[in-house]
DNA sequence: CAGATATTGACAGTGTACTGACTATATGCA
DNA sequence: TGCATATAGTCAGTACACTGTCAATATCTG
């Protein structure tokens, strides 16, 4: 018989949602959310991407991020410039504000984690980081690593 | 500095995409997403919950559910049924086409799992699953398990 | 029994995530 | 050069997931 509770697409999605959760919570006094944050953390390892940059970066929908974009414009922590070199393009900046929102914000994302993983050891975490990261690659990453 | 490419809660939720994403691939000829393989999936364990316990054996919002039930009604794999003792209340029950397709359903979600975790072993999923059932948990339940 | 309180489900609103279609612009090739 | 093709971003549409609010109904308490 099959049972859902043992299901690990049917696990990961409730980690997922408890971990967005109390992220959320933590960034909240920012009027922030987790993709939000995510995205600003994209622009503080580089700055003025394209949208199609940062879809890549992030592996997020460019339609995703479009409207991502405009969320933090709206609260003034990045601004749309023109691209130098193609008409079609944006390239997303930081503002002065967004800039100065690292420091804050990676500690939220700090007391974040830990609470989110206050139920495992530094070992159990690290274990879990690699496991995560063999299942989000498409495969084809591994596939054919040396060729 | 801040590298959000090794931040477990980023990578927890591009592990979930691609896992929704494979999932929904596979059940894609039954017109069904994840979450609706799930809604059907706790009414196989048991026919007849009202939406409220849908929700909590499933720990999704109530709200969520309304929107999954009328989805899954309008293709008719569920049916609502006043509840005979409380006049507030549906009784959400599989009809026979909701209940015949537990089989090939079933068989979805093992490919799906199959291919997600191709690059994990065995003991790798079993402790993965471990971990996520932790990460899961609101804390509470381990907190004060004897009292 | 009557009034306070809680619960069930619906609805409106916001944000994320994706598909498919579309416009404007770049680029590659004949 | 000029046409075919590809790319950047938007928009419309669908589906989750959650918040807050509301009406109808249960339940608890005095």
């Amino acid at each position: 018989m099959y049972d859902i509770n043992t299901s690990i697409g049917f696990l990961l999605s409730k980690a997922y949602q408890r971990g967005w959760a109390i992220m959320r919570e933590e960034i909240e006094p920012y009027d922030l959310t987790p993709p939000q944050f995510g995205l600003l953390a994209f622009l503080w390892l580089q700055d003025g991407l394209t949208q199609v940059e940062l879809s890549e970066k992030g592996q997020i929908d460019r339609t995703t991020i479009g409207g991502l974009v405009d969320r933090l414009e709206k609260i003034g922590l990045v601004e749309r410039r023109q691209h130098p070199q193609d008409r079609r393009a944006y390239k997303i900046h930081l503002t002065e504000r967004g800039r100065d929102l690292e420091g804050p914000l990676v500690e939220c994302a700090g007391r974040s984690v830990a609470k989110f993983t206050k139920g495992l050891n530094d070992q159990e975490v690290s274990e879990l980081r690699r496991m995560l990261n063999i299942l989000r690659e498409e495969g084809s990453v591994y596939e054919m690593p040396s060729c």
